[in-house]
DNA sequence: GTCAGTGCAAACCCTTTGCAGAAAG
DNA sequence: CTTTCTGCAAAGGGTTTGCACTGAC
């Protein structure tokens, strides 16, 4: 079962033009078993429970390259850090500023309509819609 | 007719609760009379061409406290710069990732619908919505 | 054996902070 | 005079980089 898992974990990095090494497949183990929203922080912390398996230098690279690879979609909520998203479907994203919980909101629960004639010369990259919320009993 | 805009900007700030101090008056100047969006760095060079009238602690600070007191809006669509918008009318951003340009959409162009039920104990902050293009020759 | 990936530590860069001096009321 | 603001420089924190070592094939 586990090596199952690896199996399919490796295909999928290989249909995507990635190298499937022992760092990669702990780092994807984590992301797309669990599936969810990470930082470069959290996914360190759940790969390297005690002892440090995956250095900080590769998580940040397998992030950037899991995204460069339509793998994980980035996610730009918080000035702080950058979040990283298993979906990559369409769809947007609730972000609650207390808690920094962050969730996702399928499509057809938010409907936009009539977009924009882009600038000339550029094309669409994508479209990210956020939801911010805090909680109620803020002081504010 | 300096002196008006003056007056007018300091009005401005007293009306939202802000102290209208020197350098307060010298950043709101560059930020209202021309309006569109800033990074820190940014309204800095435009304030201090030559000489060191601000310093960048006083920049951050007054564009923190200008956005806090409604004057501007947070936009976060890069990670590694926040960036002020002058405009505060509920609207949405076209962000331009090759050049870094930033521009606003009318919200009556991009309409959404059915937005979702918040979590329970949560409050709405805001809906940012924000449009990402390339330039067109980029190869990718 | 060759080329790509990894780890460590240092560098980077935007932003924040601590504190002494200056300015506003 | 009291309170708030400003400036400087240093600290902070997420992210990137340089380079020698290791691993994949």
């Amino acid at each position: 079962m586990v090596s199952e898992a690896h199996k399919d974990l490796a295909g999928l990095m290989r249909g995507h033009g990635i190298l499937p090494t022992q760092q990669r497949m702990m780092l994807a183990k984590v992301l797309f078993e669990q599936n969810g929203h990470f930082s470069a922080d959290q996914l360190m912390r759940q790969v390297n429970g005690d002892s440090d398996r995956v250095s900080k230098a590769t998580v940040y690279n397998t992030l950037g390259l899991f995204a460069r690879q339509g793998l994980l979609r980035e996610i730009i909520v918080d000035p702080t850090r950058v979040f990283y998203c298993t979906n990559t479907e369409p769809h947007h994203h609730l972000y609650n500023i207390d808690t920094g919980e962050l969730q996702d909101i399928e499509t057809d629960s938010l409907v936009i309509s009539d977009l924009p004639a882009l600038p000339e010369g550029t094309v669409a990259d994508g479209v990210d819609v956020i939801i911010r919320v805090r909680n109620d009993s803020d002081v504010n």
